[in-house]
Formats: structure tokens, C-alpha cells, sequence
DNA sequence: AGGCGCATGTAATTAGTTACATGATTCA
DNA sequence: TGAATCATGTAACTAATTACATGCGCCT
């Protein structure tokens, strides 16, 4: 149900299509929300139905149709209802590779560190992308209060994220060396 | 499909039954993932039923009877090769607030801090819960790499989370008096 | 007397994923 | 000529949540 609020959030700033929504998803939401293209259109359906939002049909001739959805006032009522008295869920995450690391007990030393090393490379990329977009929103014209919070978050994110990997593999390397002996 | 090797990590360090799973997942997954009693005791059953785990069941007079959980050889395996051979998913994180942070654009400044106080104020608990487990498990004759990596995790998570706050809360203020002036 | 901890399950519903489906344009 | 971008949808399936269900002992 709270996809819908992150629907209405994305649609709250400027008017967009299921295309868009799927994109800053993808681009700016990857540390706090996910969502796949078929879910966000049956939900945009379903609140266009609802009348939380509208859209305007835009014909082209060298790209597909698209519907640009906007919020009707009674979809920004529903927003601001939803932030101020729907009680505050707890976070709920999924991250394979931390039950990996739980699981460590079942590996060797080089194994461990195989697998550190590649989430090290992988959240080195998502890392370098959220700063180059960071930089790049903050030197554009737009400057919208959400998105550089939610920006500056994910920087902060994946930074302890990789903070964490270079302690866990020191802490590692020593702990299998002294112990081994 | 990977709740299935969470459960079979935790088993993998000691026999457990499903309440017990349950309360690891509370106390000291958090900040990676999370499950209900009813998906666990489903999974728990199905993976019996194909030996990657076997029970013992342990008749009581003074409480329900239980089923201790044992990893078979089978389900050793199983859960190194998923560890070692499976291509590692991106994190998949649900964080409700965030996606309310994203869309401050429709609130007032007052309502804004009231959020982030009000997060302030539960991610406190939660870190210092998760400092206090990690005292008492460092302090405990047990010790296993895997435990003392995530909830190493999970400290540097929550403190991240607060320093944020108080990032955010401090640029939200300045922010606007300077525009609303 | 009421709530919490222990302990395990099933049923109904909702949310989320993967696969199927189409089709023009642009770039290498 | 093959992949990527734009653009939207439905169908089938799997995962996850919430509700229903039981019951004793202990503490306040």
C-alpha cells in the first residue's frame, strides 16, 4: 500500500509517466524504495481510477503514446494525510549479502573475502553513480527539499556500507590469522 | 526464495526451533531482513520435507511441545553453494520514512521536523538496543564471525540514520529561514 | 482478571516478481 | 543486425502479511 505514497510523492513534484516514475526509481530511490514497471502501472491505474491523480494523453508519431499523470487535489489531500497520521512503519530491508555475512560460519577465509570483495565492487558503483547524480542535480536548475535529502542519504548509504566492508575484511584477515596459527 | 537460506545460516550455527528464529530475526536481524512466524514455520516445514533440515521433537509438560532444528549435510551444502555460486542480488530496502523525506515538498517545516523527531526518537531505541546486544554478546562466551560482522552492521547503520537526521534537520532549518524571509 | 512468554500452525488476502506481448527509432 | 531507449500493458506465479486458532504457566 505505501507504493502508492511513493507514486503520489514522485507525481507531487511534476507531472510524469509510468516511464519516469520507473526511472527515478532506478536512479534516485534505489536506497529506500524499489518497484518494477508492472506494479507502478497497475497501481497508476488504479489511482487514476480512484481520482488521486489524472492524466493528459499525449499522442506521438516517432515514440509511443504516453499518459503524463498529475495529482488532483484529492490525491495531494490523500499525500499529506497519509504523512501526518499514518503511524511511522519500521524499515523493511532485504540484503542478500548481509545473510551471507551472517552465514560466514560455512566458508573459509578466501571465500569471505571473494565475496566482500565483490559487493566492495559493486557498491563502489551504485556509490559513484548517486554522487554524479547528486552533483549533477545540484548544479541543474531544480532543487527540490526531498530529493536532496533522500540524495544525500544514499551518499551517506553506500559510504558506511563501504566503510563497513573494508572494516569487516580487516577484521577478518586478522581474526583467521591469529586463529589459524 | 532466500528467506529459505537466512533460516538455514541461523541454523547452521546452532539447532533452533522456530520461535527461536523468530526472535533472531527481531534482535538481531533488523537492519537486514525480516520475516513473521507464520512464513518461518511454512519454510521451516518445507525444507524438512526435503531434508535440508531435520527435528527433534522435544516433548514438555510445563510449555507447548517444540521441534529443534538441525542442518542435515544436505542443507550444509545447499547453503554454501548458494553462498559461493548464486550471483548476488541488490538489497531491496522498504523504508517508509524515506519515502515520506522524498516528499517534504507538500509539508510545512513545522511537520517536517515533527517527522524527523518523531524517526529521531525511534532509531534511538533501536541503535541503542542493538549496542546493548552487541555488549552482551561480546561479553558472552559465545562468539561467531558471522554475528559480530552484522551487528557491527547494524550500529554503524543506525548511527548513519541519526547523523543524517541531524544533518537533514539542520538543513531543513537553515534552508527555511533564508527562503522564508 | 488480564497480559506476556512460550510454542506452532493454517487460511485468506495483498504485494511483488517474472514472463508474455508489442513496436517504432536510434546508435554502434 | 542487434541492442538500447521509449512506452504501456496483462497474466501467471511466488512471497509476504494479517487474521484466525489454541492453550498452559507466570507475574502483577
Amino acid at each position: 500500500m505505501s507504493l502508492r505514497y511513493a507514486l503520489l510523492g514522485i507525481i507531487s513534484k511534476k507531472p510524469a509517466t509510468g516511464y519516469d516514475v520507473v526511472r527515478i526509481f532506478k536512479e534516485q530511490m534505489v536506497y529506500f524504495w524499489n518497484s518494477t514497471h508492472s506494479q507502478i502501472y497497475t497501481e497508476l491505474n488504479r489511482m487514476d481510477q480512484e481520482s488521486l491523480i489524472d492524466h493528459e494523453l499525449v499522442i506521438q508519431q516517432n515514440s509511443p503514446n504516453k499518459k503524463i499523470y498529475s495529482l488532483t487535489d484529492q490525491g495531494r489531500k490523500e499525500l499529506v494525510r497519509w504523512m501526518m497520521e499514518q503511524p511511522l512503519k519500521p524499515a523493511k530491508i532485504k540484503d542478500e549479502f548481509l545473510i551471507k555475512a551472517a552465514a560466514f560460519n560455512v566458508l573459509s577465509l578466501p571465500e569471505m573475502i571473494q565475496l566482500v570483495d565483490e559487493v566492495i565492487k559493486r557498491e563502489t558503483r551504485v556509490h559513484e553513480m548517486t554522487v554524479q547524480w547528486k552533483d549533477q542535480y545540484m548544479n541543474g536548475e531544480e532543487s527540490d527539499t526531498g530529493t536532496i535529502l533522500t540524495l544525500e542519504y544514499g551518499i551517506r548509504y553506500s559510504k558506511m556500507y563501504l566503510e563497513w566492508c573494508e572494516w569487516a575484511k580487516a577484521y577478518l584477515e586478522q581474526f583467521y590469522k591469529e586463529n589459524d596459527k
